[in-house]
DNA sequence: CCGTTAGTCGAACGAACGTTCGACACAGTC
DNA sequence: GACTGTGTCGAACGTTCGTTCGACTAACGG
C-alpha cells in the first residue's frame, strides 16, 4: 500500500521551518490579524507553495500549537523522570514551563494567545492535550496539599492561579531588564509556595479580627459591580 | 458658555450601547476576527451609521478599553480610601478586580487579550492608565514586602505574578463550576500571601527531601505525550 | 527514455474587509 | 418657511483575504 519514500527528509526540515517562522508571525500580528502572504514573505515560500505543507490557515496554528506541546511535554516527562518529591516536582514543572516561555517565546505565545482561534476539528484535539498538561499539575498540587496545615484551598483555582503566573510571562518579561528563567521560575514557585510575607512569626497572626474567620465581618462588598452601567 | 446643547442624551446612551455590544463580539471574535458588519448586526445600527460614534474599528477598541479601565480605577480608588494596613488594601485590590472581572467578562476580556491589538496613537494612551494601576499595586506591595523576614522578592515579578493570576481567570472561569468572587479573591489573596503550603512548621525547610516521602510512590507517568504524533 | 511523483510557483477566484459618500429625516432656531 | 446641526442609512469604493488551479521542474524507478 504504502510506497517506499515515506516522506522526504529535507521536506520535513522545510515544514519546520515555515511553523518557526509562522509561530514568529502569529506572535506578532495574531493569528486573525496574519495573512499566508506575511508567511509566505517570512519563509521565502511562494502563497501556493505553502498549501503543499499545510492544508488551510486553521490548520497551520493546529500543527504548531501541537508541535510545542509535544516539545514542553516531552521535556519535562524527562526531567520529571525520578523525582519524587512533591516540592521538587513542582519545581521541576514551573522550571520546564519557564524556562521553555523563554526560550520559545513566539511558539509558546501563540500556544498562550491563540487559543481560541482554533476551531472545531482541531481545538479538541489540542484541548486534550491541554487537561493531560493540566491534569499532571494537578496531581503534583495533590501530593503538595498534603503538606498544608492551613484550611484547604481549592485546588483548581491554585492550579489555574499557577498557570495564569506562568502563561501571563509573555505579556510582560523584558529580557533586558527581567531575570532569566532560572530566577524567575524560583521567583514564582516561593511565591506559589510560601506567598509573599511568608517566613516569619507575623506571618498569618495578625489578622485584625476573628482569626480563623471564614465570613469576617466584612472587609469589602463584591456584589454591586453593575454600577458602572 | 455654550449651554445650549453640550451633548444629547441618547447619543451617549447610545454610544454605550455600541460599546456594550462591540466588547461582547470582540470578545467573542476577538478583535481582528470581528468585523464592523458584526457589530453593526449585534448593535441594531447600520454599517455606516458606526461611523457617527467612532472614526475607525481602533478607535472603537480605543473607546471599549479606556471606559472599562477608567471604570475599575474609579472603583478601586473609592474602596481603597480609608484602608491603610497593606493587606487590607490588596485584599481590597483583588477583590476589585476579579469581582470586575466576573461581572464584566467581555469588557475585561477585551482588556486583557486585546492589548495589543491597539496600534499606536492609541496604544500609548492606553499603557498610561496600566502603568498607574501597576503603580498602584506596586505600592502596595512595597508596604507588604515589609512584613517579609525571608529574603526579598524581585518586586516587579511578584507584582506581574499577581496580575497574571487575576487576568488569567477569563481563560478558564466557568461559573457553574467555580466559585464567585469573593472566595475566587479570596483563594488568590491567601496564595500570594501565604502560599499553598503555608502554615506549620514544616514549611521552610528548604529542603523537604530528607524524609523519603515514600507515602506515594506513584511515578505519575505521562504516558505516551505525542499521541497525536 | 519514459512515467510517476514530490515540490514549487504565478495568476487568478470570489468573498469579506474597513471605510466613505451622498442623501434623507427630524429637530430646533431665526 | 428657510437654515442648521444631529443622527441615520444604502450603496458602493478599493483593498486584502484564504484558497485553488494548472503548469512547470527535478529526481528516480522501470
Amino acid at each position: 500500500m504504502a510506497t517506499r519514500t515515506p516522506l522526504p527528509r529535507d521536506s520535513e526540515a522545510k515544514l519546520h521551518h515555515i511553523l518557526r517562522h509562522a509561530a514568529q508571525i502569529f506572535a506578532e500580528r495574531g493569528f486573525e490579524g496574519a495573512s499566508i502572504r506575511d508567511i509566505s514573505r517570512a519563509t521565502g515560500v511562494s502563497l501556493s507553495g505553502l498549501y503543499y505543507y499545510f492544508e488551510s490557515k486553521q490548520k497551520l496554528l493546529y500543527l504548531i500549537q501541537q508541535d510545542v506541546f509535544a516539545s514542553v511535554l516531552r521535556r519535562l516527562q524527562q526531567r520529571l523522570d525520578g523525582a519524587y518529591a512533591p516540592e521538587e516536582r513542582l519545581q521541576i514543572f514551573i522550571q520546564n514551563h519557564v524556562g521553555y516561555f523563554l526560550s520559545h517565546p513566539a511558539e509558546m505565545k501563540v500556544l498562550s494567545h491563540e487559543e481560541e482561534a482554533l476551531e472545531e476539528p482541531y481545538k479538541k484535539e489540542v484541548a486534550a492535550i491541554k487537561r493531560r498538561y493540566y491534569n499532571l499539575a494537578r496531581e503534583i498540587f495533590d501530593a503538595l496539599a498534603l503538606r498544608r496545615s492551613a484550611p484547604p484551598l481549592n485546588p483548581r483555582i491554585a492550579v489555574l492561579s499557577l498557570y495564569g503566573m506562568m502563561n501571563w510571562i509573555y505579556k510582560w518579561h523584558n529580557p533586558k531588564v527581567d531575570p532569566g528563567a532560572r530566577e524567575l521560575a524560583q521567583t514564582i514557585a516561593t511565591i506559589f509556595l510560601h506567598g509573599v510575607v511568608d517566613g516569619s512569626t507575623t506571618g498569618r497572626a495578625d489578622r485584625h479580627n476573628g482569626d480563623r474567620s471564614k465570613r469576617n465581618t466584612e472587609p469589602l462588598r463584591v456584589d454591586e459591580v453593575s454600577a458602572a452601567d
